[in-house]
DNA sequence: CGATTCGTTGACATGCTTCAAACTTCGTGG
DNA sequence: CCACGAAGTTTGAAGCATGTCAACGAATCG
């Protein structure tokens, strides 16, 4: 069989997943003929070539044969975050499920040869199709946090914070203007990388800004479009919405 | 069938998963034994209870159906870095897989109710579990990412950034201590959210220690201890190892 | 009702960013 | 092959956001 030679040439090629136990495309794929289709969806690319965009549709992941690869997202403002390097060997682009527009960018650092795995050919081997949505979603959370992290100053940070508890609340049906904070300020100083200190600072100035109203653990979002633009607002950024000098002018 | 009147009266009585289109348990277990064991493995946690512990063996995931829970892990200097906090409705524990020794923990915030599904019980829904490590391993790598970002200064970031390279190319067999970086300053920095100015000053000093031999994109390890001592300390530890003011004592 | 944890506020120190400028390398076209 | 410009890298000086240290008030718990 024509496909049957091609198969068995495909595997004995590329040695790039070994340590995990041997090709993927053999352990992901059953039929011969999506090995075959796999073996073609080999690819080059240059330099500097975009692998895929944030905002295009998914339907494959990766293994990278040669070369490097870098990921990234660009933040509102038009800033780049990067989220990580891939070396041979490496899977990558499985932020993003089928179908589901793409989260981050992937673009080559010099030239590269990679393996496509299109979901299309994952066939029963990919029953865990929900599970797989559901790490996505974590990771991309994930990269969400590493961006505010990298990115963001304080301001910045704990804004994004409560517009993230705002959303997730509202879509679980309870109100996303007036909730209760589970968490210590403790807690949420260990998780955006600031001092208590700068978290109990920095709630007080949006409350005196007339974005919050907050007492202890409760906290009520008074200007959520104002907490919104902090959130998505660079460090340096031109706009010093509701910054620490800002605050002079219009207390409330 | 009591197994039948167990399964249903566990759909009826829990609407957490509609937004995901349904009970994941339906979706995920195929046999009512394995429905009714789910059934059976909804736990209660009072507060401050710890949900898992980094280290233990990992043989199941969560939803969470009440209540919030943190999730954590803890740097070499004993430092705390949150990685994330969990409503109703979250999924979480995917960042390990079955066997694997957690790589995180979780820690309830309050009383919590959450719904156990072990990994044993996935069955044939659960094929894709090469793929499930794969997703685990890169949440992996992306939760050292905040923990660098949140938890480490300057120096800590690039000498984890360099250390890590080494790692992976030493896994592929390649040299761990001579390698050429494929990535500008500019990606770098972008990285690990610094300044192109602060991993060039960087760089430039810890040549100054000893440590590395830098030029250009041409990177050898001199003093992987050293280097590794760097990656591991807390910004204000109290060991400041190869830090500014250290060069001064001993350049080479 | 003490004891402990949590939250807030002030003063000061400092590590990193920003701004600026020179140098090097690389690619392109004359 | 060289000239030229663009991009990448390095170095210096200065400003500032955030961490650290310290103290106090408030809430929670046994």
């Amino acid at each position: 069989m024509l496909t049957q030679v091609q198969s068995s040439h495909f595997v004995h090629e590329c040695h790039i997943c070994e340590p995990r136990g041997g090709c993927l495309g053999l352990q992901l794929l059953d039929s011969p003929e999506a090995q075959q289709q796999l073996s073609n969806a080999k690819k080059i690319n240059r330099k500097s070539e975009h692998v895929y965009r944030e905002g295009e549709e998914a339907d494959c992941f990766y293994v990278l044969r040669s070369g490097s690869v870098k990921s990234y997202l660009v933040t509102e403002d038009g800033e780049e975050q990067v989220l990580g390097f891939y070396l041979p060997g490496d899977v990558f682009g499985m932020d993003t499920t089928e179908g589901q527009q793409r989260m981050s960018s992937a673009i080559t650092l010099e030239t590269t040869s990679l393996c496509r795995f299109p979901h299309a050919y994952l066939g029963g081997k990919a029953q865990g199709t929900n599970l797989l949505k559901i790490t996505a979603e974590q990771m991309q959370r994930d990269h969400n946090l590493v961006l505010m992290l990298a990115r963001k100053d304080a301001d910045g940070r704990i804004a994004s914070f409560l517009d993230d508890l705002a959303c997730r609340y509202r879509s679980r049906g309870y109100s996303a203007e007036a909730f209760v904070l589970t968490m210590s300020r403790q807690d949420i100083g260990c998780y955006l990388g600031l001092a208590v200190e700068t978290v109990s600072r920095t709630l007080t100035r949006f409350q005196e800004c007339g974005v919050l109203k907050v007492n202890r653990r409760e906290v009520e979002i008074l200007d959520h479009a104002t907490l919104r633009k902090i959130a998505g607002t660079r460090i340096s950024s031109a706009s010093p919405s509701c910054r620490q000098q800002e605050v002079e002018f219009k207390p409330v």
